[in-house]
DNA sequence: TAAATGCGCAACCAAACGGTTGCCCATATC
DNA sequence: GATATGGGCAACCGTTTGGTTGCGCATTTA
């Protein structure tokens, strides 16, 4: 309602699209998107990268909500959270649809000069 | 098809992802979401940023795509262009979708086991 | 109990990022 | 012609980012 709210809003927007915003962290979703729930190693493997950097990807994602993690046992399991994708889905067709009206009144409003 | 035309894709997705990872460049979309093409000061008033990193961010926002410039006279025009936009509603679609598919065989094969 | 596996933490590093300042050029405006 | 306006370019700077290495701890497994 306020525009301190939408200003909050797309901040947080923009903190996902940052965390999706990287080839690596970007992959582990995708590789996640899959349904299964993955321990760190287990995802380490596809990449070249460190078990280290893979978890400090991971806990970015974790940060913005898009991924959830379980200890279990010695290992710590992760799976993909959905709901911040809706958000940007949301979002983007916001800004879309808005563009698309815009355009759609400027047609309409150069039609009715000529 | 191949794995390498959809690793150049994600590649080009987390570019344009990340573009949008910035606060000042997402409102810059924002602004310019409303169809009405804009010069650079113009779109500089409305932050207490510099003329300089506004055009720097519509830069970035130029290369991938999100915008379009246009010289006139002595100011440069930007423009929204949509379509990486649409790109990533795809996208996003297309991962989460992939995740209520596998959730949605997970939850069949549980019930088939019962 | 000893060895192996999976992680977390901290320090460290180079490169990228976001931003500023200063200067100069081209185009309008008076 | 003089002045004001809009913008490009380059240098510079502090902070963040993505990555590594080293080490220690807890949990399995032999």
């Amino acid at each position: 309602m306020s525009s301190r709210r939408r200003r909050l809003a797309s901040e947080r927007q923009a903190q996902i699209f940052a965390a999706l915003g990287d080839q690596t962290r970007l992959s582990l979703v995708a590789r996640l998107s899959d349904g299964t729930a993955r321990s760190i190693t287990d995802l380490s493997d596809d990449h070249k990268l460190t078990r280290q950097a893979i978890t400090k990807h991971l806990h970015v994602l974790e940060d913005v909500g898009l991924v959830r993690s379980v200890r279990s046992g010695r290992e710590s399991i992760f799976e993909l959270d959905t709901r911040p994708l809706n958000e940007l889905q949301d979002y983007l067709s916001r800004v879309s649809s808005q563009w698309d009206d815009a355009l759609a009144r400027l047609k309409a409003f150069v039609e009715d000069e000529t």
